[in-house]
DNA sequence: CGTAATTTGTACGTATGTATG
DNA sequence: TCATACATACGTACAAATTAC
């Protein structure tokens, strides 16, 4: 149903035109994705809609609908529709649930800022980015802990062509909010899907030492490419977590 | 939308009756949790359920495709609506997509059967499948590899009072298909959602053996639990995956 | 191979209920 | 109180896909 997902209804438009409902859908998500229409913002009524396209008003519900299963609008009986932002809701931040055991509680985190630089691209960022090696990239380092004791360490690469001035914010701005937040209100690009590789890794050097254990001990290692419209990579984040007593934990 | 999320139906209970189609729609979703209606079962049509409860066919639609929505249904046009099985299609299983990188491709894995065993209830495996600790559960212990090279063991947990004669069946039988396929195929249980919690343990003793690693060398560690209708946990499971060369993709 | 019957998919319409401001 | 907007429920007609004949 979402953009990466199927292309079943391309297929028929060799043999018959789409669906009205389908093409007022995706007009109606082209607004949303060109920047037409802000998250937050009250779209048109139905019978507006319905008018301005000149179709029926059962036809736009369809329409509307799909794009509120889809995540880019919801609605309030009696108000409207608005569009929607961020579809990763706390629920489905896998970062920011560290659990005790599978039926045990989550752990509030707090964010602390390390450093903020700009760096040259490189590979495996750079590609999978979609970006040149020889466009700039940001490098945002961060640690969260639990108690006060720090759990993740990870390293976030941005490219400095879509956050332009990303240096300019105070390291608070980084601490109060995950940066998920931070980019969607200050650059109006939602997080829209994650692509994550899991794995293992012995802990070493500069992450050993920001995480306050041996040279040595396993470590969760996530890499982590986040999307927002029109499946483009954002943000390139490598993560090294301590899964001693608390790890990190998913649903699906 | 899904049976551990919001009641805010119920709600409305109190000052208004419930919307005829989302009756229709629990009434129509307790005939498949009952196993009144199985996986792959052909479900009345549209005209005949609308007849049947004296409801109009556009409200039929609307339960039925709710249903589609939350994946107890799915429909063919021409042919008819069928109860849908394990929701998680092969995409969605983490356990078997290991990936060299973000943009890589997916690894073919091969199952080997190891042993399968009654053995003793114990925590946290009883706990977490919310039996009591006396009660008999069958260990299965398989091998996930890739070109002969082992990258995942696990060692799931059944309980012997739903999966009666698991043990009789032939190894092969565990080695052809996911165990969630052979599951549902053996038992008509389909596995609707998963709880996961990743971590790094060092390699120990059997797993480390198993795996051809050395014992310290970092491992990804997955304890996972499989629930079925009514949020019904069915199997708990521990996998440990060597995350060398290839990891494990994840989507969200 | 075409035809008919069945089933879902699309598109339209109307009326009424409920929530908001 | 009233207008507005979404939610529910009913209905009809035709299109498209499947299957059996």
């Amino acid at each position: 149903m979402t953009a990466r997902s199927g292309n079943l209804k391309l297929i028929r438009a060799i043999e018959t035109p789409l669906p009205v409902y389908y093409r007022l859908q995706e007009a109606l998500k082209k607004k949303i994705e060109d920047g037409n229409w802000k998250p937050g913002q009250l779209i048109p009524s139905e019978r507006l809609i319905a008018g301005e396209h000149q179709v029926s008003v059962g036809t736009v519900r369809k329409a509307v609908l799909n794009l509120v299963y889809e995540g880019y609008l919801y609605r309030i009986q009696g108000k409207g529709t608005y569009v929607a932002g961020t579809k990763l809701r706390k629920d489905s931040l896998r970062y920011y649930r560290m659990m005790e055991a599978l039926d045990g509680g989550e752990a509030e985190l707090e964010i602390r800022f390390i450093g903020l630089k700009e760096i040259q691209g490189f590979d495996p960022a750079s590609a999978l980015l979609g970006h040149p090696r020889d466009r700039t990239l940001y490098e945002l380092r961060r640690l969260f802990l639990h108690d006060g004791a720090p759990l993740v360490y990870c390293e976030s690469y941005l490219p400095k062509g879509i956050f332009r001035d990303f240096d300019s914010f105070p390291p608070a701005r980084f601490e109060k909010s995950t940066l998920y937040e931070m980019i969607e209100q200050t650059y109006g690009l939602p997080c829209i899907y994650n692509h994550e590789l899991f794995g293992a890794v012995a802990a070493h050097g500069a992450v050993a030492k920001q995480l306050g254990v041996n040279a040595g001990s396993p470590l969760l290692f996530i890499e982590m490419r986040s999307f927002t419209y029109k499946d483009r990579p954002y943000e390139f984040r490598r993560s090294y977590c301590v899964t001693g007593t608390r790890r990190v934990f998913a649903e699906i």
